[in-house]
DNA sequence: TCAGATCATTCAGTTCAGCTTAACGGTTTC
DNA sequence: GAAACCGTTAAGCTGAACTGAATGATCTGA
């Protein structure tokens, strides 16, 4: 019968496209991960490797094998998902999240479940979405929440089940002395000539605001830099530029001098998922984080 | 996660009902069962068994376990299924099937294959068909020929899946001479009489001639005994006796001396299937198999 | 064009998970 | 009440699976 350890170190394989990462990935020796994959490969009668210069890669049979060592997986994950439910040894559930949504939607949720169940755990994680799903799939977090974005090929491997969470509109943050600041709402056209405050750069809000100014036609201009909206929202207030918001950054007291307006358009949106192991989908937990999202954005 | 090894131990106890008897499946010792059940309790979190006496019996979370380990299970088989397809080995296929089964069935259906198939290898079991399912629960058998009968349980076994395979309907088989020998066909209350040869004791053609006979109000006389149809038939053509066959049984050539009437009743029937192991489930052999068998029952 | 870096595999040596053996306590049976 | 049986535990051992070093093959950049 196969050996389920040799088709997680297959699937390893699949993931990081050499040996060597998938061995780094299991904390093996790319010797150890050969070596499984010869005996995986002699027990089957199928080749599943194939040489490409210093490289190796999936023969057909093994793709055909990961496919089915997925739904391998994703059973175990239910059957012990059950058995945690049953279980008398109290639930620890790992969550990981971007910053905003730890504070906005995370935090609230964990509060409830935690007035629910007394003898839960609780640990959180505050990771970008590339790494939240890393870690999903490692096995060292429960429940992520994530962006959508484009560029996010993991959202759509079959071992991580996605869940609508919320959708969020950007507002523009203005100094409350500005030209703008008495609208109604803000055009992003009105922003092409603002000097902006980013976050910085390689976080995903920089990356944000930046993707949504070219989306719009103009690069931001913008020479001051802070890593959380606080700082950002103090730069602004005194006077130091402009940025863009989504609902969640929105911090429940604006500061003095921080002016929030709605963008006039509606197509700058934030997405984003609940995202859990196929099998182990944590019902409480997604049930109380959808609740606590529906209060910010019905 | 969960180890598969531990589930397949923990399914061999639920079949086996005993440590000890799990054990011996596994070719283990009842003190390595024990331990891998303890590391698989404590893995989970439940307790999996409770002493009941000097026995164990399976806990309700052990029973969710084993539910969604044969899924696992399944799986696996299916993985290992279709990659025997791709592989360059070539396939072995091993069958088990009741006597007559192999002879009318099993034999022409093996024929067509190795037509197709010169590569395949096949191994062929002459077995009751309680063994027949056990042999293929433990892995040593993939295609079973089995008779269908109320109190076989395994059956319903969710590891196991069942195809129907043929109905047949019983012939009464009487020495030339005999009184009956003249008509269209014999009732069985006609026979209420008559001495049989009878298969050894604890053959299923014994069970079934005698459970016939019992259904239909009485115990069928006989001294006689003997293992093999041909035998059977060589003593009815001497005028020892009668007996009950069932289409399967019927030899190509009767031998002289020897009458097959058909019953008047339509009742006495014989329903054969094929089992396979969920996952695993042969197309080629089924189809193969049931073409032999339209064949001789359309 | 060649040296150095990278990658997968092989082989020998080592380690530890998981087995067996032996001993024990509880339960049933005669 | 002794003997048989069953499951668990403790101690010790074995082999499957890992590490580490060596090899060959390939790629890259100077």
């Amino acid at each position: 019968m196969l050996d389920v350890r040799q088709l997680r170190t297959l699937r390893a394989l699949a993931d990081h496209g050499t040996v060597s990462a998938a061995a780094e990935a299991l904390y093996l020796t790319p010797s150890a991960v050969s070596q499984q994959l010869a005996v995986l490969s002699k027990s089957t009668g199928c080749e599943l490797l194939e040489r490409r210069g210093r490289n190796v890669v999936l023969t057909e049979a093994a793709r055909v094998l990961v496919t089915h060592a997925d739904v391998v997986f994703a059973q175990l994950e239910r059957a012990q998902s059950e058995l945690r439910a049953i279980s008398p040894v109290p639930m620890t559930v790992r969550i990981a999240g971007f910053p905003t949504a730890i504070m906005a939607v995370v935090a609230p949720a964990m509060r409830v479940l935690r007035d629910a169940h007394p003898e839960w755990g609780f640990e959180v994680a505050d990771t970008e979405s590339e790494d939240s799903v890393a870690h999903l799939i490692d096995g060292s977090v429960d429940v992520a929440v994530v962006m959508a974005a484009p560029n996010r090929p993991l959202l759509g491997d079959p071992r991580i089940k996605i869940l609508p969470l919320l959708e969020e509109i950007y507002h523009a943050a203005l100094p409350a002395g500005h030209r703008l600041a008495g609208a109604e709402h803000v055009s992003l056209t009105d922003l092409v000539q603002e000097p902006f405050v980013l976050a910085a750069e390689g976080l995903s809000c920089h990356d944000q605001v930046t993707a949504i100014c070219a989306d719009a036609g103009f690069q931001p201009r913008g020479r001051y830099r802070a890593t959380d909206f606080g700082a950002v929202l103090a730069l602004i207030a005194n006077g130091f530029g402009v940025t863009l918001l989504p609902t969640l950054g929105v911090p429940l007291q604006v500061p003095e001098g921080v002016v929030l307006l709605p963008l006039k358009e509606d197509w700058p949106r934030r997405v984003s998922l609940i995202a859990v192991r196929s099998g182990a989908e944590y019902p409480e937990v997604i049930a109380a984080l959808t609740a606590a999202a529906a209060k910010l954005v019905p």
